[in-house]
DNA sequence: TTGATTGCAAACAATTTGCAATACT
DNA sequence: AGTATTGCAAATTGTTTGCAATCAA
């Protein structure tokens, strides 16, 4: 008993070929335009859940309140992290090895291991800073 | 022009009130259900809305896919940070310097600014963790 | 008095569910 | 064959809007 088995479809295929094709940022609508005709918005839904809870895509909320989903397979290089703007709500990609030194700093002393694959740090960047100070 | 005056009425200062009595992280039906009566629930979502946009709260998903707000004026330490673990779902708070080390660098190297109020950052915390392994 | 705020009812949008048809292995 | 998956329509949920009444200054 307990045999969860699972199907391969082509809607499923489809719709992860599309996420790729996407920006690593996108909206359920995003993709329901991409695909209206070949899956159905239910299903959509049913997938995106399931990469969600396979943790191949973080789920979150937008600045703008929209429901927003992050494709998780790229960027995972050890020291990548995100900066994102409060003002202008653009992210910047980092590489820098100062999130692995706060990452061993956490495990070490905090007792936690921290998930690598999606650190955002918000705040303001510079390009909004040097217009606010005008 | 542009005079935007704000009244004083008595639903906000009640709904403040109650946002103190509550956890740092709570839903709009907390909120509701201590202020039925009192306060309209479409008035409760306008306050709030302005609560966030002034920054006094943090609106986000939480891993259970309902929204929350998070009261900002406590914990403004300035070397403090959460972790929040991915499987039960507890926030542990932190002081370090570790997280006000990398500001300094973060604002040094990479030209951005921190936004001090909220850190959060995910993984597995040593309870969960310990768990896996039996 | 004047404009901001409130709260109800209605509108709206996003997401979920029931269920019969279909596709996968 | 037997079970998972699909997709429509309908239901549900959370949130927003229109508008007339009320309140703060």
């Amino acid at each position: 008993m307990l045999k969860r088995e699972t199907y391969n479809t082509k809607q499923k295929e489809l719709l992860i070929e599309t996420i790729k094709t996407l920006n690593s940022d996108f909206m359920i609508k995003d993709l329901y335009s991409k695909l209206t005709g070949k899956v159905g918005l239910t299903t959509i839904y049913r997938l995106i859940d399931k990469l969600v809870k396979e943790n191949k895509l973080r789920k979150y909320l937008g600045k703008d309140n929209n429901t927003y989903y992050q494709y998780l397979e790229e960027c995972d290089r050890e020291n990548h992290f995100y900066l994102e703007c409060d003002i202008c709500f653009k992210k910047i990609h980092i590489d820098c090895d100062c999130i692995t030194d706060l990452f061993s700093h956490i495990h070490d002393r905090h007792k936690f291991l921290p998930n690598k694959k999606n650190i955002v740090i918000s705040g303001v960047c510079k390009n909004c800073r040097d217009k606010e100070r005008k």
